[in-house]
DNA sequence: CTTTATCCTATTAATTTGGTAGGATATAAA
DNA sequence: TTTATATCCTACCAAATTAATAGGATAAAG
């Protein structure tokens, strides 16, 4: 299950993404239309800021704005950021590795081989969920 | 990320499958060769045999053995049992559905679609890693 | 009747998650 | 130059979840 952090994460960029011609956006905005605690949102869009995914700007109209197109904006990253690792098992994962502790024998391990295949699949397709494709889903979902 | 106690619970399982003809096999037994603390596999143990996955048999010669052949019982069963929801948004999961709160609206909602996309894959595959299964990737792994 | 199992009920320690609180700092407009 | 409105920064906290532990009751076989 994805984190109620990584879901705002992704409701407040979508967000943004909507309403391109308005960045900067401000926190506020954000919370409000989204219906995020803006102490918690402020602290996700920080995250969000020093991972280079936005920009910030201080002051009177200032806000976030997206750092790149919303093609190149996805979902892996945003959920690797929040969440960690997107795989079953610590060791089949890329940017987290780490042993599996219960694990007799990694190289014979049995579950290891479905964990990687899941997590190829999955990495796959969150990385094609990008911002513009999100959006392209939500207009043709709605048109129906 | 699978917990602990999933992960535990696989490994009795497939060290219970793996020696079939010793069944049924006590608890002291599986925790000493894989590195389970007793008590905590006692309690795992137990809900596997609440959920007809495992037959016990109490007294001296008493132990658990598989309720149903190893082709049978698969990981998307074992993974629901201990951590739940398989999907990454509890809006697409067949059985444990809730709303997303934090959805404005889910129907046309952009990050549903994929997060079922993942699910479908996912929960084939984790249905297709059954007990035999799983053992003959680790015989086909050692032969290498 | 002793040994070795499962079964049952509590309790607990550690970690993660989902926030709050309070103010410092920057910037634009009045 | 002051005021309003932003981000930024540090610290703390409460609830939930996870990973156990403790202690004994109950059953069956030798």
């Amino acid at each position: 299950m994805l984190s109620k952090k990584t879901k705002y994460a992704i409701n407040a960029l979508v967000y943004i993404a909507k309403h391109i011609e308005d960045q900067p956006i401000s926190a506020s905005r954000i919370a409000e239309e989204q219906n995020i605690p803006l102490k918690f949102l402020e602290s996700i869009l920080t995250e969000l800021k020093n991972a280079r995914i936005l920009n910030s700007k201080k002051g009177k109209v200032g806000g976030y704005s997206l750092n790149g197109p919303p093609e190149k904006i996805h979902l892996a990253k945003v959920t690797r950021l929040f969440d960690g690792a997107i795989a079953l098992l610590p060791c089949v994962t890329f940017n987290f590795y780490e042993r599996c502790e219960e694990c007799v024998d990694e190289e014979t391990c049995g579950i290891r081989q479905v964990a990687m295949e899941i997590r190829n699949e999955t990495v796959t397709r969150l990385k094609n969920a990008t911002l513009s494709n999100i959006i392209e889903r939500e207009v043709r979902l709605s048109k129906k």
